[in-house]
RNA sequence: GCACCCGUAGCUCAGCUGGAUAGAGCGCUGCCCUCCGAAGGCAGAGGCCAGAGGUUCGAAUCCUCUCGGGUGCGCCA
């Protein structure tokens, strides 16, 4: 695919708030969230029928809320006001909704309140809100949708984290991306985010890493070599076998594992992180922080994180019971140092020692969580696979044990991606070696088709990926669906520009939209007003998807307008002859670009300003 | 056996801290598109939200149970 790039792709346009650091609070004063602006309306008339006596004094209005409703024909906003109210105040619902009404209609900005149904409030909003609005959000650029729900707090999110042996496969491409976009949005929220990788260098697999690379090694050196069970096959060690023998000779050569297993394994899990960096730019995934298993070791850290939990009698030693169902056939009972998670949830209490005395591999993490914490987080997220919803528990345990409750750990678990090539089924042995990496697929379909597709799915529902549709120009993909809604904003705007027409955002966000009356436009500047909205939900829910889904409706929304400018001549964007009434259509165009580019930024991917 | 995730149109999936007559794409049916913005457009049919109870003004959404699918389950990370 030869789509033309924007020319500078590297920085979303919200990193510029990101990268200001402090400050970024005060500019975010204009939330320009019309959801929250007639909310706070309808809050201050309820209090102002509480002053009047009309209602009682101490109700809540915390779960008053304005949305869009289900069915435009209802209006463009509805509030449950007086069916939340009804009960406390003990005043029937359709004379709560009433009183408000008649006070509601008394703004400018709604032409209509009506009451319906059951008791709930529609509001329909002067025309002059939506004609307004494309200049408002030219007006703020990319800051609009920008979000102070954050409030600067500190965010952890920890995602990819996979093996030091071996390169990324798709699982891990899922992961990154989701963990990627999610941290992306937090951050557009207005929160103060960490991108994490926790490298698992600390355990047994690591060492088999070093005795594979060791094969690779005596095989650069001329001998022939069998790769038993227990050991990677795979291509990718060779050059790591010949750099070690670059650099050491032949030292290591007929030498016990004794003499070179920590150098080895110290050497390949360095190359091996560095692959995983590689192919973690080649998606475009930055993190800011690499924390190393190893380095928990020998320090102290392990320890006093456990010191931590058996200062709050969550440490003792027992038996467990074996697992019903699924008895292993050794099988015997044995005592061992454990974590009462139970305690926090968990279904049972799990062991943190092996009987040899060693961690088990439960006990880094704990220190490894329990050290986020220390760090001050106000919240922790982490990514994992979906094998690893077993683990969601004990995890949560840790966290709030070692917190007291205080930060709130969420885990996300991607599901699988299965992958297809023309329909069929993509087969992937299960042989080392073989496994589809995420270098094959962006090699094949590119950075930002990857990274959109892989989130136009919840992360907890399994994923279909075509290597031959993603890449299809068509309607039915939406990765190119909403690209071409962007292209077409550019291309209008390119034409404007040849006949002479001055479309600059400034010029276009001074305006006057007053002749935007059309529905199919004024449903652009609706789905436009609910972009704010939606980032607070996604961000609230950890759901970047939700994103990925919103651009679509966004771009198909402005496709239908575009293709009503067939029929209907008036709704074209230029205007032969008439620059005022061009720029005007334009500046709603051009609002739509706007919302896109944020979009995409959030899910990490470049806007094209051509199709080609 | 237990835990977690999932079950929504023929298919693939959305569905907001519980809101009104449950949405989209594909597929299907019909009409339009031979030149002016068509790598198409417009319209329509299609649902017991797996099932049964419960909570309340109101449930796809929350609780309990049943059925079906996936993942995991003490010295592997």
């Amino acid at each position: 695919m030869s789509w033309t790039r924007i020319p500078d792709p590297r920085k979303p346009p919200f990193d510029a708030a990101r990268q200001g650091g402090r400050g970024r609070a005060e500019q975010r004063t204009c939330d320009m969230n019309l959801f929250s602006d007639i909310r706070t309306l309808v809050i201050d008339n309820l209090n102002a029928m509480v002053a009047e006596g009309a209602l009682p004094d101490g109700l809540g209005f915390d779960n008053v809320t304005v949305e869009p409703p289900r069915d435009p024909l209802h209006g463009d906003m509805a509030t449950n006001a007086a069916m939340v109210l009804a009960k406390p105040s003990g005043k029937k619902p359709r004379d709560i909704a009433e009183a408000l009404a008649d006070k509601l209609a008394q703004d400018p900005r709604v032409s209509t309140a009506e009451v319906a149904g059951p008791g709930f409030l529609n509001l329909r909003l002067d025309t002059s809100v939506w004609q307004t609005l494309p200049s408002a959000i030219l007006g703020a650029g990319a800051s609009y949708g920008q979000s102070d729900m954050g409030a600067g707090k500190q965010v952890n999110v920890e995602y990819v984290s996979a093996n030091p042996t071996g390169p990324l496969h798709v699982g891990h491409t899922r992961g990154a991306v989701f963990g990627d976009a999610l941290a992306s949005l937090l951050d557009y929220a207005g929160y103060d985010v960490t991108r994490e990788y926790y490298i698992n260098d600390g355990g047994a697999q690591v060492d088999v890493l070093a005795r594979s690379v060791y094969l690779r090694y005596l095989e650069a050196h001329g001998q022939a070599v069998a790769f038993e069970d227990g050991t990677y096959p795979g291509d990718y060690l060779i050059p790591v076998g010949e750099a070690l023998m670059a650099e050491v000779g032949d030292a290591y050569v007929d030498q016990p594992e004794s003499v070179w297993l920590a150098e080895v394994r110290s050497f390949a899990t360095d190359a091996m992180m560095q692959l995983i960096r590689e192919d973690l730019a080649l998606l475009g995934v930055e993190m800011d922080v690499f924390f190393s298993e190893k380095s928990l070791y020998g320090t102290g850290l392990i320890e006093a994180a456990i010191d931590s939990l058996r200062d709050k009698n969550l440490i003792y030693r027992g038996v467990l019971e074996p697992p019903k169902g699924k008895k292993p056939e050794d099988w015997e009972p044995r005592e061992q140092t454990l974590f009462k998670s139970t305690a926090h949830g968990d279904d049972v209490d799990r062991p943190i020692m092996k009987s040899d005395g060693s961690w088990t591999y439960f006990a880094p993490d704990i220190a490894y969580h329990y050290d986020k914490v220390q760090r001050g987080y106000d919240l922790l997220i982490d990514v994992f696979g979906a094998d690893h919803g077993g683990y969601v528990k004990r995890m949560k345990a840790a966290v709030s044990a070692l917190s007291d409750g205080k930060t709130p750990l969420d885990i996300k678990l991607t599901q699988l991606v299965k992958l297809y090539k023309n329909g069929e089924p993509f087969k992937m042995s299960k042989r080392a070696g073989t496994f589809v990496t995420l270098r094959d697929v962006v090699d094949q379909v590119g950075p930002d088709v990857t990274r959109f597709v892989m989130l136009t799915r919840k992360n907890d529902a399994p994923l279909d990926f075509d290597f031959d549709k993603v890449l299809e120009q068509s309607k039915d993909n939406p990765v190119f669906y909403v690209q071409y809604a962007n292209a077409r904003v550019n291309s209008v705007l390119r034409k404007a520009r040849e006949a002479g027409i001055d479309v600059d955002d400034a010029t276009l966000a001074s305006v006057d939209l007053s002749g935007m009356t059309h529905d199919t436009e004024l449903a652009v500047a609706r789905k436009l007003a609910e972009w704010p909205r939606l980032i607070q939900i996604a961000a609230r829910t950890n759901e970047p998807h939700r994103v990925a889904f919103y651009l679509y409706e966004l771009a198909s929304d402005l496709h239908t307008l575009w293709n009503r400018g067939n029929d209907v001549p008036e709704l074209r964007f230029l205007q032969e002859g008439n620059t005022a009434a061009s720029q005007a259509k334009i500046a709603l165009a051009r609002a739509v670009s706007v919302v896109i580019s944020s979009g995409l930024g959030i899910l990490g991917v470049t806007p094209v300003e051509e199709m080609r």
